[in-house]
DNA sequence: AGGTGGACCCGAACGC
DNA sequence: TGCGTTCGGGTCCACC
């Protein structure tokens, strides 16, 4: 499942083969891709475009076109992309759309359970479009653990479900969720106003130590997942808490419990993160 | 108004 | 072996 160490893996490997290129053509095989925008008129309006940049926010890329908009892609679940040279990608059950760009390559974009987005966005669209669904970076500067603290001070719900939702800190699912809640050795059911700024700190630091591992790792690879260059991350060997229930917490040995939280499988250490 | 649960999908894993 | 059922996961939306 793409999250922020995916999608920036995602946008790493798009960025020097989409910058520069002009789309030559545009297809759009699933409706769903672009819904309620009419697929063919979306294609229409790609053609002839050329790809500035290739920005992140969140779990969003941003295909940057010249005049300003943006192409904003969500791959959800199971959205990934493939970049190779032209009619050189075999057929596909899955793909959902196609570009060719005017350097020769192509960019395939395939998405299993069909949940990804496609949104053509007008300059003047895009940042609202974002503020509205996004809190900053985890990265960002004024991210500190007064701050989280403090933002989720009036919030009587789980610990994760405030950090999956991407208006409080944008980028984290449940992969990361958990094992930033690991490391920072916090229960994922606490109620998010129990932080204290100490509490906060930790777990600033925590989610940003495992986000930088999941980019380090160049994502992780579960199922299908892989970057546009066909390569797979290693993240999933570097899991502490996600998907482990049973086997040894790494830090105190005591196995790792699972349980629901905010309707999400939930993997936590009963030992390092008590329960509240 | 904040919190929760269902809908959207469909392959994989599971149960009988 | 083969079938039907359940599950998961990000986001939006309806409902409490």
């Amino acid at each position: 499942m793409p999250e922020l160490p995916e999608v920036e893996t995602v946008r790493r490997v798009l960025e020097p083969a989409l910058v520069g290129a002009r789309i030559l053509h545009a297809e759009i095989v699933d409706p769903r891709l672009t819904r309620p925008f009419d697929p063919g008129i979306v294609a229409a309006e790609l053609v002839g475009e050329r790809v500035t940049a290739v920005g992140r926010r969140g779990k969003y890329l941003l295909v940057v076109l010249g005049p300003g908009r943006v192409l904003l892609v969500h791959l959800r679940m199971t959205g990934s992309f493939r970049v190779a040279p032209r009619a050189s990608l075999p057929a596909d059950a899955h793909r959902r759309a196609l570009l060719r760009l005017d350097n020769g390559l192509d960019v395939a974009y395939r998405d299993l359970r069909r949940f990804g987005t496609w949104e053509l966005l007008e300059p003047v669209d895009v940042e609202p479009h974002l503020a509205d669904r996004l809190g900053p970076e985890p990265f960002a500067r004024v991210v500190t653990g007064r701050w989280l603290s403090d933002r989720v001070a009036r919030r009587r719900a789980p610990l994760k479900a405030v950090l999956l939702d991407q208006r409080v800190v944008a980028g984290l699912g449940n992969i990361y969720v958990d094992e930033a809640l690991w490391r920072a050795r916090l229960h994922p059911a606490r109620p998010a106003a129990s932080l204290d700024a100490a509490d906060g700190a930790r777990l600033v630091r925590a989610m940003r130590a495992a986000l930088r591992v999941g980019i380090d790792r160049q994502g992780a690879t579960l199922r299908d997942y892989a970057a546009p260059d066909g390569r797979e991350g290693t993240m999933q060997d570097e899991f502490h808490a996600y998907g482990r229930s049973g086997e040894p917490c790494s830090r105190c040995r005591a196995p790792l419990e699972r349980t629901v939280v905010a309707g999400r499988g939930t993997t936590f250490c009963p030992r390092c993160q008590p329960a509240p």
